[in-house]
DNA sequence: AATGAATGAGATTTCATTCAT
DNA sequence: GATGAATGAAATCTCATTCAT
């Protein structure tokens, strides 16, 4: 019994079905991706789905494409909140700027091994770190600011170090479950903190 | 018991042959880790030094002996130098504890893949880790004590998060050139200072 | 469930040429064990039938399974025929236990390496001495037990240690072209008959 | 301190020495060959021969004239007993027979795996079988022939296809410790009694 | 004579990716 | 559009055997 034709288009699936079908894979990938890391086997996640692994290909030509995909809500969320954000703009920036980090790397955490692809050099990778740079650096860069133009940071830092910085933070969380990336990334912001007009710098990139 | 050798060198390749193999392997390996990261395969470092397969493995049964081995000399010296250093004991502590971080970061830097294959799970590299750990963790820890003991930084940070944390913050040095590595390692230990004794922590690990 | 097959065969590589293949690996698989023994590598079966190494493991995933699979039609013939023989039940039930062995030797000697692949210790090698012991075992020993009833043979010999014994003088029919397997098993048969019921016996197993 | 000049031989070594060093590779042969078989890996040997491998291959060059040599001590028994037998002439042909055979058995089944190598198709191997063969055929074959003659058992019996079913029915008795091949062995001896004329045969070899 | 380091062919196994149906 | 069988390059690791010293 073929799908009933609610479409009037020629293909024998219609929309619906090809849009069912990605969801069923962006489930299972993201089901794989917990249990086994990004990298895990594409039949893995062409058996979680129910579908053949022809039809990863077509609808995310590359690992890095699913990955994102996979990810997008959260991604979204991480990129629009502070924006529609309910709490008032009282919110001190610098306030504002560690509780998004944190988010941040909540999301990288949880889920496994993201935090290292992003820095695989598999060709196909480069399009994950360009979607997490693309979607995210402006939010970061935009927080960054505003925290340094209240003078609680530092204005010789770019977001982009930061944004990297804390990915790295991140890696090894599963490996060695005693390691406490968060007290890490305090660390990192409360460096961030413009108490001592004279740190000395390393010479050096 | 058979005839033992009456002289220091009759039988076989003679030691300092051997040496020089070991020697042509390290080298070799040493590139190939440069060029191609550590994970290169055994074939290619075979190549490069003119070596046949199972010589390696005779040498180093696994890939992680063969990166302690390469890493050596570098580690010896991180690990040796704060005690014998020509600089008086008027270093102040933190000064000393900077020093040497900067130090550690340059070794992982250049050294392509290393800080990345610290957190290989795969079952020899866990010997690289431990190795590291081993010789290193204690000479972070007597560092990050004095630094505390004299006030400089905050006695609440452990000498195995903060040696993680710098190692992650060395990652991806080379696929994005632009990444500024050492400031985000100031600012990290800049972090550490205890200017702020009021820093809010972020629950979580 | 994404839209499931909606026709007998719309979908891959459609049944019938899975089946061409799969015999096709058999056919290949049958001749290099006759030509290279059963331990023939696994490359040299996928150049014979003109597949991929991969076809192969998707198929048989271990070495056992393509032995077995090459033979099962051999062995369900005889683990089957003694039931449906069209000889009467006249046939006396000492002479139905020699036709089956003879015929169960015929078998072995003719897969070059068979006897002696049942006796490999190898991991995967159990499942085909398993598979053999499993088919096998209960037709020899109902063809035992019932020459035994008839008082033909000696009740005191189990069909386990038989079937051991038959495979064994099986071995190296090829290596030693001069060497008369089905002699020496009639031999064993003759002394299988209840004919001298003092016979000594050797202590030990 | 060099082996002292017992031999006035210009060598460095004298015969002594050499002879030592047989000895100490055929015990330590000896004792590999129970653990591991007799195709455990040469340098096995060497390590606990305390010899190096160049040294196995220069007394040894083929792996079957170390077994032929490790066993050639019970090989010796086996072939000379029968004649020096303190047992009077009076002990009938078969019982002679029987005996020898069960003492040849036992000689196999200790030997880990010796039965199996007789039938190795590695080109070194056949030496081990010619070895055997020449020196055992011509015992069992006296013993055949006089048993025989004394009206005991069949004459139509090769010696030669008798010895290799004796070997081969001792395989396979450390990989199913269940599997009882003396009393096969006592089957096939019985079976060659001369009790019942009108033995049918089996058409072929 | 003795040594044992070196060699490198060969066997296994995994998976990303293609493409005939 | 969907399927999943097929492909085969790659990577690992093991020993039998040689040969420089």
């Amino acid at each position: 019994m073929p799908t009933p034709p609610t479409d009037p288009s020629p293909a024998g699936r219609n929309r619906a079905d090809v849009r069912r079908n990605e969801q069923a894979l962006l489930d299972a990938a993201a089901a794989v991706f917990v249990r086994a890391g990004v990298h895990a086997p594409v039949r893995q996640i062409a058996a979680e789905s129910g579908l053949g692994m022809g039809t990863i290909y077509r609808h995310f030509p590359t690992r890095a494409d699913l990955v994102v995909a996979v990810f997008k809500h959260q991604v979204d969320a991480l990129a629009t909140t502070p924006r529609d954000a309910t709490a008032p703009a009282t919110d001190p920036p610098y306030q504002a700027l560690r509780t998004w980090v944190h988010r941040f790397a909540d999301f990288l955490v949880t889920k496994h091994g993201l935090a290292e692809a992003m820095h695989s050099d598999q060709a196909g990778f480069e399009n994950l770190h360009n979607e997490f740079v693309e979607r995210l650096l402006p939010v970061l860069d935009r927080l960054l600011t505003a925290s340094a133009a209240a003078g609680s940071t530092r204005p010789d830092v770019r977001a982009y170090d930061l944004m990297l910085a804390i990915g790295n933070l991140c890696i090894g969380v599963e490996a060695f479950p005693d390691y406490r990336a968060h007290q890490m990334i305090d660390l990192l912001l409360a460096g961030l903190t413009r108490t001592d007009p004279a740190t000395q710098e390393h010479e050096g990139n």
